[in-house]
DNA sequence: TAAGCGTGGTT
DNA sequence: TAACCAAGCTT
């Protein structure tokens, strides 16, 4: 799967975005702005930050009021807050160098586990796991899962898939990431997904049983005075049955 | 565990 | 056009 999913990244993934192979500072401060946030929004963001705090040590020295400017508009100000401090942090404790150890990255302020896999992986180059909006879709499709994919019996087993499709070579690691981001992008997007241009639509359960319009199923049903339901017996991880409202 | 965080894009 | 969502994390 992940030999197939880097023939397909070759040929048809995104190799000119701005933070990319750029180093792990680069795919940090990428990877902070681009939380629930739109890539076309934050491409001139990116860009004027770097050109401001072009390293860790420029960003820990900055006055805060100046990397907050540089945030405004963008939206989740703590963002900004948890990045400047990290930078602080890096310098005292880690001598200025972004750590590698997911351990140590998510020590930092800011830095949960699937943007620590970021940086191991885009960053470093090393082995790293992540499991962002586009993942979750997806392994979700993927493997037929309906439900909130945020609860935790959820969230553990996508990151049990997760782990077992990232190759354990480090060498095919920053590869392996940002094809997995380019394919629910680009490809296995939420509405009309272009399936026949998927190295996995052979393998996508919700493929095979015509479900990828309804998966994966909204956070929240909207609610209509009179809605006609129709149970397409969609489960989730807990074997429980999810419905989807008809128009 | 669930709520809160922000703005802008899409359906 | 209101709902839904976008490279999640913190408390």
């Amino acid at each position: 799967m992940a030999a197939r999913l880097r023939d397909w990244h070759r040929d048809s993934g995104r190799h000119d975005l701005p933070w990319q192979r750029q180093g792990p500072y680069a795919t940090w401060v990428s990877e902070i702005m681009l939380q629930q946030t739109q890539v076309a929004v934050v491409i001139p963001y990116y860009l004027r930050f770097m050109e401001s705090f072009p390293s860790v040590t420029a960003l820990a020295e900055a006055p805060q009021d100046q990397v907050l400017a540089h945030w405004a508009g963008l939206g989740y100000y703590a963002r900004a807050r948890n990045l400047h401090q990290a930078a602080q942090q890096i310098v005292s404790l880690f001598d200025g160098e972004i750590p590698q150890s997911l351990d140590s990255l998510m020590t930092l302020k800011g830095i949960g586990r699937s943007t620590a896999g970021a940086i191991r992986s885009l960053g470093w180059g090393l082995r790293g796991v992540i499991q962002d909006g586009n993942v979750r879709r997806v392994l979700a499709r993927l493997h037929a899962i309906a439900g909130d994919l945020q609860t935790s019996s959820q969230q553990h087993v996508l990151w049990e898939l997760a782990e077992y499709y990232t190759p354990a070579l480090g060498e095919h690691a920053a590869t392996h990431t940002q094809a997995m981001m380019d394919l629910g992008a680009t490809v296995c997007k939420r509405t009309h997904p272009r399936c026949s241009d998927c190295p996995f639509h052979a393998d996508c359960q919700a493929h095979q049983q015509g479900l990828t319009d309804y998966l994966p199923t909204p956070k929240k049903v909207k609610k209509r005075p009179s809605v006609e339901w129709f149970v397409l017996g969609l489960r989730d991880i807990n074997n429980r049955i999810w419905c989807y409202p008809q128009a």
